[in-house]
RNA sequence: GGUCGCGUAGCUCAGCUGGAUAGAGCAUCUGCCUUCUAAGCAGACGGUCACAGGUUCGAAUCCUGUCGCGAUCACCA
């Protein structure tokens, strides 16, 4: 970052003295490790401007950089790379620079305000590991946004009505016998989720009795009793009857208890939460906004629809022959709500990408009814969280529970951290927070390097490894540079003096240098696993330059004050890092 | 069938706004703990970047087509 910042006004002034060209952007990478030098400029895509013969035109600018510049060394032309070598006081500086920032990387408040929607469960069962995808995913990337710049809001909307909850009330009307979280000392959403299924037990048993009796199936499906008790509870619901909401706040408050332990344990919080119950009749008067504009129709049925065939997409409905909301009514609505209850510039949507059709119509139609911030809104969309054997599925029984997941994650890592015996002074809450803090490293480290879009699949047999490119290998680097800066017992914010520098040293500069640029571009696209996999590249070079160069035993004092600062700046990204993936990082372990 | 996404080493993934000989980890094998935490380091082995065309000085990356996997196309959410 600092090193382009340092030579593109001198290759512009070069290209406007030399050829009287105006070039905007120059291309730079990272020099190979095979050549000599620290930064390379791609010459080739220069010759558009000027044409001439690319080694010759890279040996120019060498020559040109190298007597204007005190900060280059020295240079070489390898066809039309030209690698430069920068002066150790140069990147020495550099490294100071950091070290002195305390908030490396962060941007400026750029005066927007983002509102970032993640996690939005259900409340007729306990989370699963795709709710972990979700939930990691949208923390991170709010967090990210944040130190990119932006006011950030987290929220979730929480889907407390419907079908699927007046099943489980009903399930546990007929056959709970009035338990509770309480008497069975279970997690109220596991409870919940308990009766969830004890129903489909009870409606599958009566779709085979019906069978049995001659009934297809498919009739069976829609005739079952039981089916027909949870659509009338729903209706009862609908008109308010005290009884039904009674047991519907309930048991949904039961259920909230349970996530907020889940949302704890896996360390996020949300600025607001919208409840479906209080927003699916929004939308409504702007569907009839929308037909007033000639926005949507109305087919003889009384339904109302939205035609976006001129946009490659098919009729969409937006409200329900008898008037009542379906889930794109809801979500107009509730946009518009946003808006105007935190005056937001922009927003991103973290929902699977089961979902692309829905939010492709929802921003069009939104589009459509003249919102010009349509434009500002984002779905950030996921692949799916799956087995080596398929979809998970709750009635094969096969979905991987967050809490026994989050659990088992930091079993793991008190077997490893027994095994290395490396804590033993700590007291049991100190260890106990400890394996939290790995296995959930592990855990969510696992996910977000992953690029979002992409499908993860995961082995409940194989789980989440602790080596290589994990999230534990880096809060283990972490904790030895914490060590070391224990046992230094100097001042560390002295001057330095100027040094030859190592090879170890001055790759490992210039990778932190990287780290602002990084938050950029994980801001702008939206995606924590550049973050993720620039930290593991940070740390692998730091694990090199530890295991082949002595930091306390350096040779001078002023050898061991530099790596001490290079360790410190070193910790403070990965911490920095990690703090904005949501992952705690360890003094010891 | 239409639309969208994905396909890189045995496995899990980087790299994709075009640039040098395609990189990591796991697994397998070889070294390194009397020196700062070996959850580590140094190295070996492992590739028709799904396939076929095209654009370009240059393609894993961009375009077109084919194949494979997944999602979606409900008066469900």
């Amino acid at each position: 970052m600092r090193l382009e910042q340092l030579l593109t006004p001198h290759l512009k002034g070069f290209f406007k003295k030399d050829y009287q060209k105006e070039i905007k952007k120059f291309e730079f990478q990272q020099t190979r490790k095979e050549f000599k030098g620290d930064i390379t400029l791609v010459v080739f895509p220069l010759l558009k401007y000027i044409k001439t013969n690319p080694a010759q035109l890279a040996k120019n600018i060498g020559d040109y950089l190298k007597s204007n510049l005190s900060e280059i060394k020295d240079y070489n032309v390898i066809k039309g790379f030209l690698n430069l070598e920068l002066q150790d006081d140069y990147l020495i500086q550099v490294l100071d620079d950091i070290y002195n920032d305390d908030n490396f990387g962060k941007k400026a408040p750029n005066g927007q305000k983002l509102m970032v929607e993640f996690s939005s469960p259900n409340t007729n069962k306990p989370l699963h590991l795709g709710h972990i995808r979700n939930i990691t995913l949208g923390f991170a990337v709010a967090q990210i946004m944040e130190y990119a710049g932006f006011e950030v809001f987290k929220t979730q909307i929480i889907n407390d009505r419907g079908i699927h909850i007046c099943k489980s009330m009903l399930a546990w009307q007929k056959f709970g016998h009035g338990e509770t979280p309480e008497s069975t000392g279970m997690k109220g959403d596991h409870l919940v989720g308990k009766y969830y299924v004890r129903f489909d037990l009870a409606y599958k048993k009566q779709i085979q009795e019906l069978v049995d009796k001659g009934i297809t199936k498919d009739e069976a499906k829609a005739k079952a009793p039981i089916l027909k008790e949870a659509q009338d509870m729903l209706k009862r619901w609908e008109k308010g009857d005290e009884e039904v909401v009674a047991l519907w706040e309930k048991m949904n408050r039961w259920v909230y208890k349970g996530f907020d332990k889940t949302y704890k344990s896996l360390g996020v919080d949300f600025d607001k939460n919208y409840y479906e119950s209080q927003t699916y009749l929004f939308g409504k008067d702007t569907i009839q906004n929308g037909l007033d504009k000639g926005i949507f129709f109305k087919k003889p049925d009384g339904s109302v629809w939205i035609d976006l065939s001129d946009e490659g997409l098919d009729e969409k409905i937006v409200l329900r022959a008898d008037g009542t909301s379906v889930y794109m009514t809801q979500d107009i609505g509730t946009a518009i709500k946003r808006i105007e209850d935190f005056g937001i510039d922009k927003m991103v949507y973290t929902v699977g990408n089961e979902q692309d059709y829905h939010f492709k119509v929802l921003f069009l139609i939104l589009k459509n009814l003249g919102y010009d911030w349509a434009d500002n809104l984002y779905h950030l969309s996921y692949g799916m969280v799956d087995l080596p054997s398929g979809k998970m599925k709750s009635r094969e029984g096969t979905v991987v529970d967050a809490d026994d997941l989050i659990q088992d994650m930091a079993l793991t890592a008190k077997q490893i951290s027994e095994e290395h015996g490396r804590i033993e002074e700590y007291d049991a809450q100190q260890q106990d927070y400890l394996y939290q803090t790995i296995g959930l490293g592990a855990l969510k480290y696992f996910i977000l390097k992953v690029d979002p879009k992409k499908r993860i699949v995961f082995d409940p047999q194989k789980s989440v490894d602790f080596q290589g490119n994990t999230g534990p290998f880096i809060q283990y680097t972490y904790a030895r540079i914490q060590s070391i800066l224990r046992q230094y017992k100097s001042n560390p914010n002295q001057k330095l003096e100027t040094y030859r520098l190592d090879e170890k040293e001055s790759e490992l500069i210039k990778i932190l240098d990287q780290f602002p640029n990084l938050i950029l571009q994980s801001a702008e696209q939206y995606s924590p696993a550049l973050l993720a996999n620039y930290t593991y590249e940070l740390v692998k070079s730091f694990n090199s330059f530890y295991q082949n160069l002595s930091i306390l035993g350096a040779e001078s004092d002023n050898q061991k004050l530099f790596r001490v600062k290079l360790s410190a700046s070193t910790a403070k990204v990965i911490k920095i890092a990690f703090k904005l993936l949501g992952i705690d990082v360890p003094d010891k372990m």
